[in-house]
DNA sequence: ATGACATGATCCC
DNA sequence: TGGGATCCCTGTCA
């Protein structure tokens, strides 16, 4: 078993003092059933003799210290949480860390086994209303009947810029200027103050000025030629405040819509071409698409299972539309759990066609062990931008392999860059690797070994 | 190699 | 209801 070579990791100590029926000193294989699972579990426990008063009536209960390994996670026997090797192991007493249902762990969930179980169909729409019938007469009637196909390249090269001192937070392509990339991070500077820039857009009246809001409640502009920056909006001038602004002075009754989520949403984004859809991330670990702003907003018509947990140290992950996909079903999101590849967990990119539900890319890089929770398509060229941490990464597509290439495949591409063997395209083996690597911080070490030098990209 | 720490939604009393 | 405690796959630096 992989636990049993462990014996220099650090030891949970656990000091009892109290009553019978809690104290572990008597029990010899009556724990709980996991334990049977883990037959060589070190239990060292030691019996610390107190010294009885004389005069004192009662013994004072025994003093136990318990020396045995517990789970970070539920602090029982019996198991243990966290990586082996580059394989993560989830605490059986939670539920599923991707899907959330109790009963199963993450490594069989049907969500990770094959995503597209995770997609919840469109429910009956009421077509009755007038909003409908001008949606039928006037924006659809302008889809086309047979869904165009998107591009999935065949190969991709990676560059890596560390520029920022702080995680990215927001990427935005230039809509005219296609080599312009603007970036932000939890702490770039606006003016005098030190805030995290929430989101960024460029102008669309003169490309030359780029607009950033901010999490203090203000709005900015900054010159790109001069780097001068203007404080638009101050929406809280006299400090912080828990308050929603509607920019168009509305009350909450006229209110269009209300998308109902199970929690937090980190991102609403209608679709790029038309306007017609809806997609969010929520922090349900669910990736939803209302396929008609005009139809029937009370359930989504597409709910996708994936990994996007929030964690407090990482960016909030956001779904974003591939603007380039004619039949805006493709999206794209980092995602939180890693897979074990060849001995490293990596979190891969993944590409999600909403229409169907099925992961058809996944992007990462031997080099990238860290998560890359924004990513940004670009608006014509196929190149993704991904905010992992600190780095900026710039996929790119090789020009020949995506122009011949017709049909989106069946199967989720892989692309994995490996440095000390140029390029991977081919699935790893997820199983090899993993268990015969003992060590806690094996995703690490194994990483170190593929470093090498970065590809520098023009573009 | 290891520990400290940053810091936000949620749980629970 | 509110505030303190908690926290499952982090990432970086000292």
């Amino acid at each position: 078993m992989p636990f049993a070579s462990s014996s220099s990791r650090p030891r949970f100590l656990r000091r009892e003092a109290d009553s019978d029926e809690e104290s572990e000193t008597s029990s010899s294989g009556g724990e709980d059933d996991l334990e049977e699972d883990f037959p060589e579990e070190a239990q060292v426990e030691e019996d610390a003799a107190v010294e009885v008063a004389p005069g004192k009536r009662k013994k004072p209960p025994p003093i136990t210290i318990s020396l045995k390994r517990v789970c970070k996670v539920c602090k029982q026997s019996g198991h243990e949480a966290g990586f082996r090797g580059a394989t993560y192991i989830d605490c059986p007493r939670k539920p599923c860390f991707l899907c959330k249902t109790p009963g199963h762990t993450t490594m069989f969930c049907p969500h990770r086994v094959a995503m597209e179980h995770g997609v919840i169909p469109a429910p009956a729409r009421n077509t009755k209303t007038p909003l409908d019938y001008i949606f039928m007469r006037q924006l659809k009637a302008k889809t086309p009947k047979i869904k165009p196909v998107y591009v999935i390249p065949d190969q991709v090269d990676c560059g890596l810029i560390r520029f920022h001192s702080r995680r990215v937070t927001c990427l935005e392509f230039h809509p005219t200027k296609s080599n312009i990339l603007l970036s932000g991070d939890k702490f770039l500077k606006l003016g005098s103050k030190k805030v995290m820039i929430s989101s960024s857009r460029f102008s669309l009246g003169n490309d030359a000025m780029a607009y950033t809001s901010s999490s203090d409640g203000t709005v900015s502009c900054t010159d790109m030629e001069t780097g001068i920056g203007t404080l638009l909006l101050d929406l809280n001038p006299d400090g912080w405040n828990a308050r929603i602004w509607d920019a168009r002075r509305l009350g909450t009754e006229s209110c269009l819509a209300s998308l109902a989520h199970g929690r937090v949403v980190n991102s609403a984004y209608f679709s790029p071409l038309t306007g017609n859809k809806i997609l969010t991330t929520s922090q349900d670990n669910r990736i939803r698409v209302w396929d008609s702003i005009f139809g029937n907003l009370e359930h989504p018509s597409r709910e996708i299972v994936h990994s996007h947990d929030f964690n407090r140290h990482l960016t909030p992950f956001r779904a974003e539309w591939d603007p380039k996909d004619p039949s805006e079903s493709l999206v794209v999101i980092g995602r939180y759990i890693s897979e074990n590849y060849d001995g490293v967990a990596l979190h891969p990119i993944d590409f999600i066609d909403t229409s169907t539900g099925k992961l058809v890319a996944e992007v990462m890089d031997t080099d990238v062990t860290t998560i890359s929770p924004v990513n940004k398509l670009h608006p014509q060229d196929h190149i993704l931008a991904s905010g992992s941490s600190r780095t900026l990464l710039i996929w790119k597509a090789r020009q020949e392999d995506w122009e011949a290439k017709k049909q989106p495949e069946k199967r989720p591409k892989q692309f994995i860059f490996r440095r000390s063997e140029k390029k991977s395209n081919g699935k790893f083996d997820s199983d090899s690797g993993g268990d015969s690597d003992d060590s806690s911080n094996g995703k690490k070490r194994k990483a170190k070994k593929c470093q090498g030098k970065h590809k520098k990209l023009v573009w």
